[in-house]
Formats: C-alpha cells, sequence, structure tokens
RNA sequence: GCUGGGAUGGCGGAAUUGGUAUACGCGCUAGUCUUAGGAACUAGUGGGGCAACCCGUGGGAGUUCAAGUCUCCCUCCCAGCACCA
C-alpha cells in the first residue's frame, strides 16, 4: 500500500499547475466572472505569517469551489512594497530598499506557492515598479486637476523618531502607530486630499455595499456625522463675526460664554486689543506644544483664557458673553469655536464652575411615564423632591413599599401660599420630625413628570421643584403622619455611594444627579427663560430658534482631510513642480505632464530625512531642478512622496489590466471584472486603506474611468491568529509558528485544512499545535481509505443520505465562511464511508470533489490514482439530489414532560397516530409512561414527541 | 461614558433558528500492536451517585408541552470610538 507522502504529492501537483497555468483568469469568457480579492502583502522579512494563511486559505477555498462550479475566477496577488521598514532596514545597512524586497518577495512568492494558493500570477504587481506607480502618479494629477489635492500649512501629526507626519489615522493613543514615540505637533506645508468632500458619500453608500456590520458601524464612527446649526455671534463694537457649530441651538438663550480652540483665526487678528495679549498667546504657544499624551494625561481638567477686552453678543437675547480661548475645543472640528451653554453640556458646566461664569437654565426636562402615554386628562399638582443630607456624607431616604416606588428621597406637595423651601422643611418635620435644617439650594427647573397614581386612580402632571436641604443636627420632634402613612415606611440615612443602587425612580434620580454629583441636565424638554421660544419643546426650538437667528442647519464630519505627504524617501514621488515665477501669477505648483510620467525615484546617498523633517530627495538639487511645465523657466520638483495608502488605493483595479502601459487598465477588462465580489482582509485596515480606496474609487467614477461607484461589493474580515497562551503573536514576544515548518512536517493540505478548522473565520482564536495533529490524521484516514478496493454496487442508502447532506452543507458553509463546520462535515462523513465497508466510484468523486477546495494536492491525487476523468479543480463540483437527502428512516427522540427518555426509528412519513402509538409502545418510554394520565402529547415530525403526564 | 460583539466540557468549538445540549477535533483514560516511542489502532470520556436517578449552556426571574436559542433584570469579558460641541 501506498503512503501518504505529502511532499512528494505536493510538489507534484503545485508544479502541475505553474506548468499548465491552471489558475489563470480568462479576460474574455461567457462565464459568470468572480473577481476575489484578498489584500496584497507588504513583503516584510519575517515571510509569511499564519495570519496571511488564514485569509488567503479561505479565499482559496472559496476560489477553488467556484471555478468547480464554472465561474471564471480572478484570484491575483502582488506586493504593496513601498514602506517604512524597507527604508529603515536602508537606513540602518545602506543596502537599496529595492533589493530588500526584491529578496523578500522572493521568500513570499516560495511560501505562497509552497502551500497551493490557487493565485493567477501572470497579473501580479508590485507598487514600487514605476510601470505601477506611474498610474499611482496619474490618479493624483487628476485629483490635483480637479481640485481635491492642494497644498496647506496644516498642524499635522509629526513623530521625532520617525521624523515624518503621520495621518490622524497613523496616531494610537497619540503616539506613532508603528514606534510607539509620542506625537508631538507640528505646522509644515502638506499635500493634503479632500476626502471630506466625498464625506457624505462615503457614509450613505454603506447602504449600498455588503460589508461585516462591524466594518459598516467603525467606518460610520470614524466619518461621524453630526448634525447641527452654525450660528454667527457677532464682537461687540466691532464687525467680526464668531460661527460656532451647535447640536443644541435650542439652549441659545443659556449660552453665557463663547470659546475658541487656540488653533483659532480669530484669537491672532484680535490679540493685540487684548488687555491680557501675553497670557492668551502664553496660553496658545503652551497648547500646542502640548502632545496628545500630556492632554489625556492632563485628565479632563479644563483650562483656559479669557479675551479680555472684547466680547460676543448672544444672537438670540443680544446679551454680551465673555469669549474664552480654550484647548477642550477643537479646531479641526466644527467651526472650532463654541456657544457655551453650561446649564445643560457637561463640559461648559465643569468649566463655567471652575472660571465663576453664570449658568442660565432654559431647559425644563419632562417624562412621561409608560403607563401614561395615550392619555391626556391630567390633573395638575406642584410638587417638591428634596434630598436632605447630615453634613456626613449620607443622605436621608424613605423605604416605601414597592407600590410607592420603593426607596425615594422626601417628597411632597407644595400647598397653598408655600414656597418650595418651606415645603420641603414641613415634609422632612412632619415625616421624620427632624427640625433643625437649612435650604441650601432650590433648582430653577420645573420638572414636567406625568404618571399615573393607581392609588387615587388619577393621571397628574406634577410639576416638580427640587430642593437641596441640609440637617444641622438630629434634633428631632414627633412625627405627625397622616392615617395612611403610618407603619409604611422607614427612615434610613444611605451613604453617597450606595444612593444609586436604591434610588432609580427618574425625578429621585434627577434631583442626586443634580445636586449629590452636580451634573446638569443635558437632555431634551420644554423651554423657559427663552424669550418667546418659552413653552416650546426642544426638538421644535432647534429649528425655531436657528431661523430666528439667521444660522444654517449643517451636517459636519468627524473625518478630516488626508494629510498625503511624506517627508521620506521609499515612496512614489508626487509628480508635482514649484515655479516661483508661476507663483507670482498665484500658480506656483504645476502638475507633472502626464506625457512626462513617471517621476522616476532616483536613486540616493542618503536614506535619512534631514533635521527638519524634510525628504532625503531635498539633497538631490540635481533631482530636483527642474523647469516649469508653464514657462520653462527654472523650477523645483517637489521632494515630498506618497504614504503608503497611495499605492494600495487602487491595486485592485491594475489586476484586471496589469501590464497595460496605455492607461491605467483598459475600460473594457475593468467593465468585465470590477466592482470586486468578495474582499476579505483584515479589521485594522477598516478606517485607513478601505476608506481611502473608496474615496479614491468614487473618484475615478466621477471622471468616468471606472464603470462602479464603490469598489468592493462584499467585504469580510478574519479573526486574528493568537499565540497558544491567547497573547497576539509577535516576533519580539517569540511566539510566532511559520508555515514553512508546518509544510515541512505535515504538509500544505494539513496547513490549510487546520486553519480552516480552528474556529468560527471572524473570530480571533488561539493556535493549538496538537490539533494539527488531527486534521493530518484526517487526511491519512482518507488516503488510507482511498486504497481499498472499490464496489460494483452503489453503496447504501444511509451514506447516501449523508454523502447529499455534506455536498449541501459543505457547499452552504464556504459561501457563509463557517469553514470549521464545513471541515467538521468532511469528518463526520470520512466516520461514515469508514463504516459503510466498500465504497462506489461515484462516491469517492463526490468526496473527493467536496475536499479539492480544501486540500487540493491530496484530493487531486486520490481524484488520478481513482483514474477520474478530466482535471478535479474544474467542473466538479458535485450536486445534491434533494430526493437522496430524505431517509427513508428517522430517529425520534421520546420525550415525558420535557425529559428525554428514549428514541424510537420510525417511517419518515409516519403519521401522528402511528408515531405516537410506537412511542406509547417503546420499552424505555412505558416506563415513564405508567401510573400518569397523558394529559397532552406533541408530535414534531421527525424530531420529537412529548408526552404530558400527570400523576 | 457611547457603540458593536460575546459568555456552552479540561481546551478550540457544534446545535437544522424553540425540538435528544456538548457534533467535529484536541486532550485525557484503558487496552492492542510494538524492544521502545507516537504524528499507529480499538474502546471510553459533561458533573454527581454503588445504583435507580439527579444536576447541568455566566447569575436571577418569566413565556412555553418544550429554552443554549424568545422576554425582562443583573454580572463579567472582548473590540472600536472617546473633550466631536
Amino acid at each position: 500500500m501506498d503512503q501518504y507522502d505529502h511532499k512528494k504529492i505536493e510538489k507534484k501537483w503545485q508544479k502541475h499547475w505553474e506548468e499548465t497555468n491552471a489558475f489563470r483568469a480568462d479576460d474574455v469568457s461567457s462565464k459568470e466572472k468572480n473577481y476575489l480579492l484578498i489584500e496584497f502583502p507588504y513583503p516584510s522579512g519575517d515571510g509569511l505569517h499564519v495570519g496571511h494563511v488564514r485569509s488567503w486559505t479561505a479565499l482559496d477555498v472559496v476560489a477553488r469551489k467556484h471555478r468547480a462550479e464554472g465561474k471564471n475566477v480572478l484570484y491575483p496577488i502582488g506586493w504593496d512594497a513601498f514602506g517604512l521598514p524597507a527604508e529603515n532596514f536602508a537606513l540602518k545597512t545602506g543596502i537599496h530598499p529595492k533589493i530588500l524586497t526584491k529578496k523578500n518577495t522572493d521568500n513570499f512568492k516560495r511560501q505562497i506557492k509552497s502551500i497551493g494558493l490557487s493565485f493567477d500570477w501572470s497579473r501580479e504587481i508590485d507598487t514600487t515598479d514605476p510601470a505601477y506607480y506611474k498610474w499611482t502618479q496619474w490618479i493624483f494629477l487628476q485629483l490635483f486637476k480637479k481640485g481635491l489635492a492642494y497644498k496647506a500649512k496644516a498642524v499635522i501629526n509629526w513623530c521625532p523618531k520617525d521624523k515624518v507626519g503621520l495621518a490622524n489615522e497613523e496616531v494610537v493613543d497619540g503616539e506613532c502607530e508603528r514606534c510607539g514615540t509620542p506625537v508631538e505637533k507640528r505646522e509644515k506645508e502638506q499635500w493634503m486630499l479632500a476626502i471630506t468632500k466625498y464625506a457624505q458619500r462615503l457614509y450613505d453608500d454603506l447602504e449600498t455595499v455588503d460589508y461585516i456590520e462591524r466594518a459598516k458601524v467603525q467606518q460610520r464612527n470614524w466619518i461621524g456625522p453630526s448634525e447641527g446649526a452654525e450660528i454667527d455671534f457677532a464682537i461687540a463694537g466691532s464687525d467680526k463675526k464668531i460661527k460656532v457649530f451647535t447640536t443644541r441651538p435650542d439652549t441659545l438663550f443659556g449660552a453665557t460664554y463663547m470659546v475658541l480652540a487656540p488653533e483659532h483665526a480669530l484669537v491672532g487678528k484680535v490679540v493685540e486689543k487684548l488687555e491680557n495679549k501675553d497670557e492668551v498667546l502664553g496660553y496658545v504657544a503652551a497648547a500646542k506644544n502640548r502632545t496628545e499624551i500630556e492632554r489625556s494625561a492632563e485628565g479632563k481638567e479644563k483650562t483656559g483664557v479669557e479675551l479680555r477686552g472684547i466680547k460676543a453678543i448672544n444672537p438670540a437675547n443680544k446679551e454680551e458673553i465673555p469669549i474664552f480661548v480654550a484647548d477642550y475645543v477643537l479646531g479641526g472640528y466644527g467651526t472650532g469655536a463654541i456657544m457655551a451653554v453650561p446649564a445643560h453640556d457637561d463640559r461648559d458646566f465643569a468649566f463655567a464652575q471652575k472660571y465663576n461664569i453664570p449658568i442660565k437654565h432654559t431647559i425644563n426636562p419632562v417624562y412621561i411615564r409608560d403607563d401614561v402615554a395615550s392619555r391626556t386628562d391630567f390633573t395638575p399638582k406642584h410638587k417638591i423632591v428634596s434630598v436632605v443630607e447630615d453634613g456626613k456624607g449620607n443622605i436621608l431616604t424613605i423605604q416605601w413599599g414597592p407600590e410607592m416606588g420603593g426607596t425615594l428621597f422626601l417628597g411632597g406637595t407644595i400647598e397653598e401660599g408655600e414656597t418650595p423651601g418651606q415645603t420641603a422643611l414641613r415634609e422632612l418635620a412632619e415625616e421624620t420630625g427632624y427640625t433643625d435644617a437649612e435650604i441650601i439650594e432650590v433648582g430653577d427647573e420645573v420638572f414636567d413628570y406625568k404618571y399615573f397614581a393607581s392609588s387615587k386612580g388619577v393621571a397628574y402632571q406634577a410639576f416638580t421643584k427640587f430642593v437641596h436641604v441640609k440637617l444641622h443636627s438630629l434634633t428631632q420632634q414627633e412625627q405627625k403622619l397622616e392615617q395612611n402613612e403610618v407603619g409604611k415606611f422607614k427612615v434610613e440615612w444611605v451613604s453617597a455611594q450606595q444612593v444609586p443602587t436604591k434610588v432609580t425612580e427618574v425625578l429621585h434620580v434627577y434631583a442626586f444627579n443634580k445636586f449629590i454629583l452636580h451634573k446638569p441636565y443635558t437632555g431634551s424638554g420644554t423651554l423657559t427663560n427663552s424669550g418667546h421660544f418659552n413653552e416650546m419643546n426642544s426638538e421644535e426650538a432647534k429649528q425655531k430658534i436657528t431661523e430666528f437667528v439667521g444660522g444654517k442647519w449643517v451636517t459636519t464630519f468627524k473625518l478630516r482631510d488626508w494629510v498625503f505627504s511624506r517627508q521620506r524617501y521609499w515612496g512614489e514621488p508626487i509628480p508635482m513642480i514649484f515655479c516661483e515665477v508661476c507663483d507670482k501669477k498665484g500658480a506656483g505648483w504645476q502638475p507633472v505632464p502626464e506625457n512626462q510620467l513617471p517621476v522616476l525615484l532616483p536613486d540616493v546617498e542618503q536614506y535619512r530625512p534631514g533635521e527638519n523633517g524634510e525628504s532625503p530627495l531635498a539633497g538631490m538639487p540635481e533631482w530636483y531642478n527642474t523647469t516649469c511645465p508653464a514657462c520653462s523657466g527654472p523650477a523645483k520638483r517637489e521632494t515630498d512622496v506618497m504614504p503608503q495608502w497611495a499605492g494600495s488605493s487602487w491595486y485592485y483595479l491594475r489586476y484586471c489590466d496589469s501590464q497595460n502601459d496605455q492607461v491605467f487598465a483598459d475600460p473594457q477588462k475593468l467593465k468585465h471584472w470590477t466592482p470586486v465580489d468578495w474582499y476579505n482582509g483584515g479589521m485594522e485596515h477598516t478606517t485607513l486603506h478601505l476608506l481611502y480606496s473608496r474615496f479614491w474609487h468614487k473618484f475615478l467614477f466621477d471622471i468616468g474611468v471606472v464603470p462602479s461607484s464603490e469598489p468592493y461589493k462584499k467585504r469580510t474580515s478574519h479573526g486574528l491568529i493568537l499565540a497558544e497562551d491567547g497573547s497576539k503573536m509577535s516576533k519580539s514576544k517569540g511566539n510566532t509558528v511559520s508555515p514553512d515548518e508546518l509544510v515541512e512536517a505535515f504538509g500544505a493540505d494539513s496547513l490549510r485544512l487546520y486553519e480552516m478548522f480552528i474556529g468560527p473565520f471572524d473570530q480571533p482564536t488561539p493556535w493549538n499545535s496538537g490539533s494539527v495533529v488531527g486534521v493530518r490524521r484526517f487526511l491519512e484516514r482518507v488516503w488510507k481509505l482511498a486504497q481499498e478496493p472499490l464496489a460494483d454496487e452503489p453503496a447504501s442508502e444511509a451514506l447516501e443520505v449523508t454523502l447529499h447532506h455534506t455536498i449541501k452543507k459543505v457547499g452552504e458553509d464556504v459561501e457563509t465562511m463557517k469553514f470549521n463546520t464545513a471541515v467538521s462535515q468532511l469528518m463526520i462523513c470520512l466516520n461514515a464511508m469508514e463504516k459503510a465497508g466498500k465504497l462506489h466510484a461515484s462516491q469517492w468523486k463526490i468526496y473527493l470533489g467536496l475536499l479539492a477546495p480544501f486540500a487540493p494536492h491530496v484530493a487531486s491525487e486520490l481524484w488520478e490514482k481513482l483514474g477520474f476523468e478530466g482535471s478535479i479543480s474544474k467542473e466538479n463540483w458535485p450536486q445534491y439530489d434533494l430526493a437522496k437527502l430524505v431517509a427513508k428512516h428517522v430517529l425520534v427522540a421520546v420525550q415525558i414532560n420535557g425529559k428525554s427518555r428514549s428514541t424510537i426509528q420510525l417511517a419518515a412519513d409516519a403519521s401522528e397516530a402511528e408515531a405516537l402509538d410506537t412511542a406509547r409502545k417503546d420499552s424505555g418510554a412505558a416506563k415513564w409512561l405508567a401510573g400518569g394520565r397523558e394529559a397532552r402529547a406533541v408530535y414534531v415530525p421527525g424530531k420529537i414527541i412529548n408526552f404530558v403526564i400527570e400523576r
């Protein structure tokens, strides 16, 4: 008998596939096209990672299945080869990144081929190849021509170690994503791409694509639209205005100050007039120098400085209000300025308290309890809720029974002629006997609380005031309780920490938040202190007040424009030329004419960026000195290069026509292949690569060079493979697993099968080296069984059912990426085949067809050994026969009172009467049925019988 | 804090969407072949109990003939975002 020799057969079939161009996609074909895409790798020196294998094998299984189903599959591969590691290596060793890249891609290629991935190598691309980046540069020029690429002095995130400007997306927790150094702020002239112009479409069109929900949520979050009003605040005695963005124009009457971000342009314009010029300039400078880390290390403590000498005018009530500069307002969001409403915003409240700014209440809370939602017949009443403190951190509570609302603070009805404070003191004395008390505060607000008093059968609208009381001593008189109150409650002092666990009623929670936690009310409600808008609800007032002050309803986004310059070497040169002569005419930046593309990246001697952060190219006058395309005078090339995200923003388009030197891809081929049908990749690329490439694609669609408005129809994501202890795999921890060793020891098929079996595809799973053995054993058993002589007769009914069920299950599982259960089903099926004895050729044909996408080498070898016609990888996906899915006999569980007691064998089409009858006679069940009365019997055909027995 | 996703044997994980919980694999136990070994083979393997049986899907209530699955409350874990006005 032949031994299963994975090395021999894997080498044989890999050679065969290469020689026959087995996986080449056809640009012209009558077959249904199917474009499957994985994220092309950065060819790092570490080589292939088991994470790559998981993602790529998954789509390889899909690709192989789809080919077997007769589709024209495009499954390409290439290299995202620009980037920092190769450049840092060059810095250390002086070896050109090109050389390192070649070495690494060769290694990757060898590894990829060794695991039998069915890529179409004829379309291989490399972002660092001038024939490729020519078109990256071309796309940049189109962006420039449409005004979407512009140079601007921008405050950028600067990594002092890598000496490179970073996009917002590359800053993680205030640190450089790559090296972990705290990021600084720097002002620099940068090329920017106006992705914000596409924010709305990038947001809205997520509706039209089939992305894993997590990815959609993350992108929505990142784009971050927010609806609100833009409102102008005039500066008193000046024609200057400050535009603010607010989502709460309904609280405009409560705006008692304004805040500008330190970066706000107005600060510089008015600073000379200020009484405290030096203080303001000092604050602004300090804010700029602070790193993100320092800012968050300072906690949420807010700082700021008033601009003394100028005032703004609240456009709603014409009151003069102070203007502050404070870094809790962000320069890059909204208009960089806010109106501050301390009564109804947490941050403004904290700031106003610190700087003694008036707090003006303008929203009365409203709450309608569910039990009166549909009623209109309310009896008005005036109440108070009072929080009584003993000055030692304890709060007075009244413990009622659950029907009275459980644990509450003191409350009561305001009687004729009483102030809320008097009511509070009276109720305190009556219910608890305490008399030595003082009113600290009576809240301005009136809480409109609608509820149903079941004891009285009345729906009340309780206008509730809030009183804060301090008890000086426990001096007590006798309680004066009403008849119905006697013995119904207990007075208890509760520590402030414990209150939230006991007091849950809306009004009382509100009182606690207000007086003890000092939280402002930030919800909606009814307007007050707001002129003729009083009594209007928040939603209506938002529109009406915006109109009243001449504001505009707008949507703002968190998304910022994309900082596109890198002061580095190993990237695509930005194809722009600066001419000082033309600059005087307002057109200093000139695009390199398209017929001069690509602008080649020259070889340099020195890879280190300059101390001021300029690109190494800035040290090469022989390269950057050139002539102006507009006036032919002397001019200089841009020496910054593009970020790594450039080449990957459109690579899937190049695969359609990777050799074309006339256009970036032939429109006919683009039409044939795009959009990508299925794109699998990591979650870490959701807000970077995925969003950027959607942006570029939409732009290319707008200028008419691609036929669809979205690049990817479907996006899925694989879970990370963790180390055996559940921690992250990393080279530095030395807990990585090498695909090479696994291929050597167990074979590519075992590696592929194991990674598909390891766990649910979209979830992180720890690696388990022991489990690889399991799938290897499985393949050994397949191999061994295939050496047995074949049967002449078609096999037993039971096995046919299992086989056809397996066809159905594996097919469905592959499409829904439940690879783990697909493999499991293949194992179950093999178990059944081993038990069945001799197998018929047709059964092997089915089984190998199903196994082939997962373990293509073994399946191909056995297919050939068994003498089957044609290629297993082409058009041999088995079809299941619905008739064969239905077994003639089924096993039905018998339950007594919901507990499984026995199983019985029934004909699949057994009637209810037959089934129940059989069950009653079953020895296992009979014992439980005896001595009781059968109250009910439930029969679910093919599944279960349940007898309800009363005793 | 907000948003999204989770919690099932010793481990990775199944469960036809309300119908025999723990499929499949690992590990473990016993045995077989073997000088030996296991990446070999066979059988067993949720917990408790001598047994009949009982208990079991993070915790607590509920709906149902029947709940891992549905409803409500709670606890914990993971991921993303976070001074976003």
